[in-house]
RNA sequence: GAGCUCGUGGUCUAUUGGUAUGAUUUGACCCUCACACGGUCAAGGUAGCAGGUUCGAUUCCUGCCGGGCUCACCA
């Protein structure tokens, strides 16, 4: 034990973890469960810096369960399927799945996830999570797959699910339809593009729009009922030019007469709102963009062309035949996929659908139920129900996901769903179990290619991870916690949470504590294309797990907060320290009996009911989930009230003592408080708290682990606040001591005369103060006085 | 545009209705038999700005400014 050496002792340390199976989840315990919604990290190579923050937040929830006599279930999922996963696999293989067979692009996507999914999982071993990682679930797997079609056929049958046939929200780049939650907003410099239409009054009307290229789609023009400028043309017509097709001119409230020109020309479709006019106004739409978002025969010459073409295309044309009043430059935000980047289109497709825009209500309560940490971020819950528009979209034209368990008749369409028994099913592969439509009697049948949307089956990672333990089922699920990061709580936090409601209308946690994310130093978010990204592995490398994990304790839930390498550097001073400290009092121990001495000194005593103290308050904190105080304040007594002063106060006692009991007294304090200060700081820096346990406290401990052992018990019989106080104003004096040596540019160990105010004649803290001050003489007086001899 | 959130010494941060915690940084001294990744001491802030409530606000309220996030934005 002469110098730590955190690289090859934390690889050592979580060999033991693992060889011992300190983690694992145990069964048969009777100890109350406490179950945690680990989130499944999305396979994309390697960890980001504010998975490492995150995960380790959460970590330390975690062991402070387990200390505190419960069972812990903490498994470890990844999410493999869908988009991301296509995306990593297309870029890393330099493939494309459009382009290739399916099954061949499925296999692929599945062979390389197998290859690269232990060295990921590393990483998160390596920061020193404590989950059982035996307990694993791949959101591609056949138990995760079986879970999420169990759920869409659970739905379907109570009529939550239907698939229609609309215009929705489309990416032409990934060729999907998306969700509502899959959406970004990206501002974008365009031009307002003012166009003259003639109308069946001989007057022109002027549209404004910025997507002129859409104008063979055109299908009607709406103006404001009150709008003066417009009254006349109300119920008339307009010729768009070039098709020299008539539209109506309806009176429409929506349209805002202060935008453009007050004329809106209705597209089919520019956007959402266009398939709530063509409802609304009962329109028949013209369907003019292809899936991958260029136009088709509808458009004429322009057929063929993507939209940005097009759109330069028309208005030079446009412009030629006079038909454009002006242009106008225009910042605008327009929808994104937020995985891709690309504007989204509208376009009519057939999807399948939840029904839960009828409970968004429930939503709210449900939310209102859930215990939010920090809670005002139940605010940006609720802000996303509340606009919530439409039905959620769980259909995907994509391949590598969770395939839709359905067929359907041929001849009738009649939708045929697979048996709940025979699954997981890929309708690809497998045939539907009944051998005749039952509505039409025909044998033929059509399988779904579509596949689920990923956030259908991450919706399901409470159930996923409870049923890995079927026996425990209803006491795992729901579950106590569920750590979510801020930006996915429209996604993965909502959606989990309509499901649980959907299926069981229960709340699928009790707690979210809800974190932040970590930015570049100078405060900006990190991303691969500002090259300003900060890699864990490196920060591992260079520090250790613990003092990475010092730093991620070291800010509250739901910040955003600038990656400072400085915490990093004060972590692993403080490793540093315990390792040093827990070094000289082992040492000092060597001799210790193990008995509790029959009087304990005051400075003991002292010690002692401040260790009293920090447990109460870090208990408390940390079942308020507020790690950070239990990070700052055990660090702040170790350091100071611990090294700084109480260590420096028993020297003497130790080395030479005057009486055994005296020595005894502080060895019996030395060994409390040591092993209740590792213990505190355990769940924030396992790797050296488990080092000092095993070499020294395991032998009398006998717990196999520190982690393991149970959480300092408060004790409020070993609270003496005046004795704390008297003790206090000694540590003032002895301060001062210094202070004065420090002035005097003597060394601490300069012998002095002591004089102090005589009202602390009858101090019982004396002895030791004596001694700390290097006192040859202790006398009183006036005041304070340090004579040098 | 709406909602939420943040704004404390150079940097990061705690706390609080009564002029503020700690870390880091800087400087000086000390290699004191656990630790120089250490110890001691010192310097450094009046808590974004402007009002209001109050005996008194950094902490409560209002407005403004600045940062961040979410949502809506338009045709």
């Amino acid at each position: 034990m002469e110098q730590y050496n955190p690289k090859e002792k934390e690889k050592e340390i979580r060999a033991f973890w693992e060889k011992n199976k300190i983690y694992k989840f145990d069964k048969t315990s009777k100890k109350q469960i406490y179950s945690i919604d680990t989130p499944p990290p999305t396979v994309s190579g390697k960890m980001h810096v504010g998975h490492s923050a995150s995960y380790t937040q959460q970590d330390v929830i975690a062991r402070y369960k387990r200390m505190n006599n419960f069972n812990v279930f903490y498994p470890f999922g990844t999410d493999d399927n869908g988009l991301p996963t296509e995306r990593l696999i297309e870029k890393e293989k330099k493939v494309r799945g459009v382009n290739m067979p399916r099954q061949d692009f499925i296999n692929l996507c599945l062979a390389t996830l197998k290859e690269i999914r232990p060295d990921f999982i590393q990483d998160w071993k390596n920061i020193g999570m404590s989950c059982d990682f035996e307990l694993f679930y791949s959101t591609i797997d056949s138990h995760s797959r079986k879970i999420s079609q169990e759920s869409f056929i659970d739905l379907y049958n109570e009529g939550r699910e239907y698939r229609k046939r609309m215009p929705f929200m489309w990416c032409p780049e990934c060729q999907t339809a998306i969700a509502q939650y899959e959406l970004e907003d990206k501002e974008r410099e365009s031009n307002l593009v003012y166009i003259k239409f003639q109308t069946s009054i001989k007057k022109t009307i002027t549209i404004a729009t910025t997507r002129p290229e859409l104008m063979p789609a055109c299908v009607a023009i709406h103006v404001h009922p009150d709008d003066k400028k417009y009254k006349a043309f109300i119920g008339k017509t307009a010729t768009i030019p070039f098709f020299n097709r008539e539209v109506k001119i309806y009176a429409n409230k929506d349209v805002d007469p202060a935008f453009g020109s007050g004329a809106v020309y209705h597209c089919t479709f520019g956007d959402m709102n266009d398939a709530e006019w063509i409802r609304e106004f009962k329109i028949t739409p013209i369907e003019i963009m292809n899936k991958d978002g260029s136009l088709n025969e509808q458009a004429g010459k322009y057929s063929g062309l993507k939209s940005k073409e097009a759109r330069k295309l028309i208005i030079e044309d446009l412009q030629k035949d006079n038909f454009i009043e002006k242009i106008e430059p225009i910042k605008h935000v327009v929808n994104t996929h937020e995985r891709c980047g690309y504007d989204i289109e509208i376009l009519m497709t057939e999807q399948w659908f939840i029904k839960y825009l009828d409970l968004r209500d429930e939503f709210l309560k449900q939310g209102n139920k859930l215990n939010w940490h920090p809670s005002h971020m139940k605010n940006r819950y609720d802000n996303w129900v509340k606009g919530l528009k439409y039905d959620w979209c769980i259909s995907r034209q994509r391949f590598f996901g969770v395939p839709i368990p359905v067929w359907y008749c041929k001849k009738c369409n009649e939708i045929i769903i697979a048996n709940k028994k025979d699954l997981p099913v890929d309708p690809l592969k497998d045939s539907p179990k009944i051998k005749k439509c039952p509505k039409c009697n025909s044998q033929e049948f059509i399988p779904e290619k579509d596949i689920l949307d990923t956030w259908a089956t991450s919706s399901l990672t409470p159930q996923i991870a409870a049923s890995l333990v079927p026996e425990l089922y209803h006491k795992l699920y729901p579950m106590d916690l569920r750590p979510n990061a801020h930006d996915i709580i429209t996604f993965w936090l909502f959606n989990t949470l309509a499901k649980s409601y959907l299926h069981n209308k229960v709340l699928p946690w009790k707690d979210a504590i809800i974190s932040g994310w970590i930015l570049d130093p100078n405060g900006r978010k990190m991303s691969k294309s500002k090259g300003n990204t900060i890699d864990p592995k490196i920060m591992l490398d260079k520090y250790s797990g613990d003092a990475l994990r010092f730093w991620a304790s070291s800010f509250k839930l739901g910040d955003d907060t600038p990656f400072k390498e400085k915490e990093l550097v004060a972590g692993q001073k403080t490793v540093n320290k315990i390792f040093n400290a827990s070094k000289f009092s082992i040492m000092n121990l060597s001799d210790y009996t193990h008995k509790k001495p029959p009087s304990l000194e005051p400075f003991d005593s002292w010690l002692i009911s401040k260790l009293n103290s920090l447990i109460k308050e870090t208990t408390e904190s940390m079942d308020e989930f507020e790690y950070i105080r239990l990070k700052s304040d055990t660090e702040n007594f170790f350091w100071n009230t611990f090294c700084d002063f109480y260590l420096e106060i028993i020297k003497s006692r130790i080395y030479e003592p005057k009486t055994k009991n005296e020595k005894e007294s502080a060895q019996y304090t030395l060994y409390l408080a040591l092993l209740d200060s590792l213990k505190l700081f355990s769940p924030i820096m396992p790797y050296i708290t488990e080092e000092i346990y095993q070499n020294y406290f395991k032998e009398f401990e006998k717990t196999e682990s520190i982690h393991l052992t149970n959480w300092p018990k408060y004790d409020k019989s070993l609270i003496n606040e005046k004795l704390e106080q008297e003790g206090d104003e000694i540590i003032q004096i002895i301060s001062e001591i210094r202070k004065v040596k420090t002035s005097k540019q003597k060394s601490m160990k300069a012998e002095i005369i002591l004089t102090l105010p005589s009202k602390l004649e009858k101090s019982k803290f004396m002895n030791d103060l004596k001694a700390v001050a290097n006192a040859k003489e202790i006398k009183f007086g006036n005041s304070l006085n340090v004579e040098f001899l």
